[in-house]
DNA sequence: CATGAATGAGGGTTCATTCAT
DNA sequence: CATGAATGAACCCTCATTCAT
């Protein structure tokens, strides 16, 4: 009835978007391909004519995901490496708690795709990107001197994703009103602190935030 | 073939325990009911009259999870705060690794239970409890003065899950052999560090493990 | 609605016959499982609750064919060995002239199966039991001395299932009117005819050939 | 990609070559539309401007196929009769089993059409054809003096069908291991040797009924 | 209480065919 | 004529759940 003629490109993209919003709200079980063509405005076999199959949709969807989040982090203009990841992790709780992003829930329903579809598995390749991305960030500031010379970066790192993983599930299972921004942003302090090459480094509460 | 007449709470029990290795194996969703009811011995609406709905059951076993999960916990015999953190912290690492128990995974793969039904819900709700847990004795260590008396006690709890829940997905995504016993450990040491009421702490590397 | 609840038995009888009859009418292709259900009078997944698939009841299917068949072949009173030939060739002609018998239509029709189901497999093994069949029947007749020594027990086999497969392929295609019965007991002829041990009548191997 | 501008009637002799191959190779049902234009290297509506539906198409590949296969019945160079038939019948053996040729493969995949769309009934149709394509040669020989005058063309005719038939099925079914060229020469000899003129070698029509 | 047999609702996927361009 | 994008109609199969016994 309606079928309004698009370019490849925009249905696909179209789609990816649908199934992005669906996942958030229905989690990945829930979004089924009749939901997400009906989202669309387009018949099921249409979704087929773009992707080769459900799970091929959701491995798109979830590289989408992973792409934006990657490029929410590399736009920091900080030049300084600590204040980076400060600035990282306060726009990853940002995100968890917006109404209006569905990049992170998503993200996170992903690990509850049936297991062995190899959707988890991408869930965790891609996380690791993001463990080197900080990483790198944390090399850099050694060089600049802004990090202490005996941080370890991977480990540095993995504690940053750590937190991402905790405010993500907090908010999955809905306690983010328990583990709240004001702990989250305790426990970036107790991270950061750890490699800051300050003097006294016991980053508790009152420290490290102005 | 013609099953026994077992006592209700028994075959509960029975269900119970098939429902949650399944869950560890196969997930939220590729736990059906056929399969539990195979699993037992019985049959499917045998099922039915001990759980009113698979919804039910599933609540039941995360109840069961939750309560051996803590009694675990609680069962750590060392009198200080700090070493039974630690413990339990350990504790938990040896649980994720372990081939044998499905009480971790099963644990986590309620995450992926689909939203709405109030599965999280219960998940995040008992994780409250751990977290209770974890601060009861934070609050002891300090009264016994293991524990600084600087230290917030339900932070120190939220790390703690924190760092259980980075287990639990590093597991599930298949990556743990990157987030490993080792970086796990160094994240305690990074946690309990915060709250020694040592000197020197900086709790990197060197420090706190024998 | 109706749900008539009968006995697993009965009901896979009645659902291997509705399938024989379907396939004997449209085919393996056109025999759909909601097509079978409906016959049958129940919903397609009673139908699954019976057979764990498509394939399987297939099968199952084929199987019914050939035990019926054979279940002919070996009811021919004769005890002399060219005759009971004769007679199960002759009915063998008459069952594929039956407007009401399936069987034979039925048989032929797997043949249409998809390639690499391994129906047409299971086709071609069974039929090596019929072969196997008339051998034993010409075997035991050159014991009586009412075929010729000479005769090849297998070799004769195959020329009677080669008949068979004339009269089912002819009347596959619509041209049994050409294929008639006249002609198929000439070849019937021909073909007992090299075997009796009359005067001399002997198209055998070593003839005709250079 | 972007494909030539051909000769329509070249087009559609790429279409049905196609055709042929893809029959041969994933039967009548496994052919789809999809799978020839891509063979073919042109979109599907292309196909549909050149046949008006896949039923069209395929009756014309099933021509295709009569019209290939009798070529090669026609181009028998002996002069005697007997030594054609004999050679025909030969190279129906060959084509059977050649792995190259896919002619014979994709006739006998027609009989998997589905009932009741007139592409089995092509197929008896054309069959008929092949059936006087022997009877004339029988008749040619019995005029030549090399066939006995007392033979039925016809029924001679149908019996070296018969015989391809069988090679046929057997091919299909899986089971030309046991049908084997050895038992399919011996047929051969049995239905040349009752026509041959020699000596006493005769299992003919009179014989062996009542 | 337990069983055997059934159902309703829906899931992913495929395919011949047709528009609009 | 050829193309890119879409559709309608099926198809096989699964699952939580419920009767009648």
């Amino acid at each position: 009835m309606a079928q309004e003629h698009l370019p490849a490109e925009e249905r696909r993209q179209q789609i990816v978007d649908a199934t992005l919003a669906l996942v958030a709200g229905y989690g990945v079980e829930g979004t089924t391909v009749a939901r997400i063509a009906e989202r669309v405005g387009v018949t099921v076999p249409a979704i087929y004519s773009h992707y080769a199959s459900k799970r091929e949709l959701l491995l798109a969807t979830l590289d989408l995901v992973f792409d934006r989040i990657r490029a929410v982090h590399q736009s920091s203009p900080h030049a300084d490496a600590l204040a980076r990841l400060r600035e990282i992790g306060e726009r990853h709780t940002a995100m968890v708690a917006s109404k209006n992003d569905s990049l992170v829930p998503a993200l996170f329903e992903f690990i509850a795709a049936p297991p062995g579809e190899g959707l988890r598995e991408r869930l965790g390749a891609r996380h690791l990107e993001l463990v080197r991305d900080y990483a790198d960030i944390v090399a850099e500031g050694m060089r600049q001197g802004s990090i202490i010379p005996e941080a370890d970066p991977e480990q540095v790192a993995w504690l940053m994703v750590s937190r991402h993983w905790t405010e993500d599930v907090a908010h999955l299972t809905g306690i983010s009103g328990h583990w709240d921004r004001e702990r989250s942003m305790r426990m970036l302090d107790l991270i950061l602190g750890s490699i800051a090459p300050d003097t006294a480094r016991r980053p508790t509460t009152e420290a490290g935030r102005p």
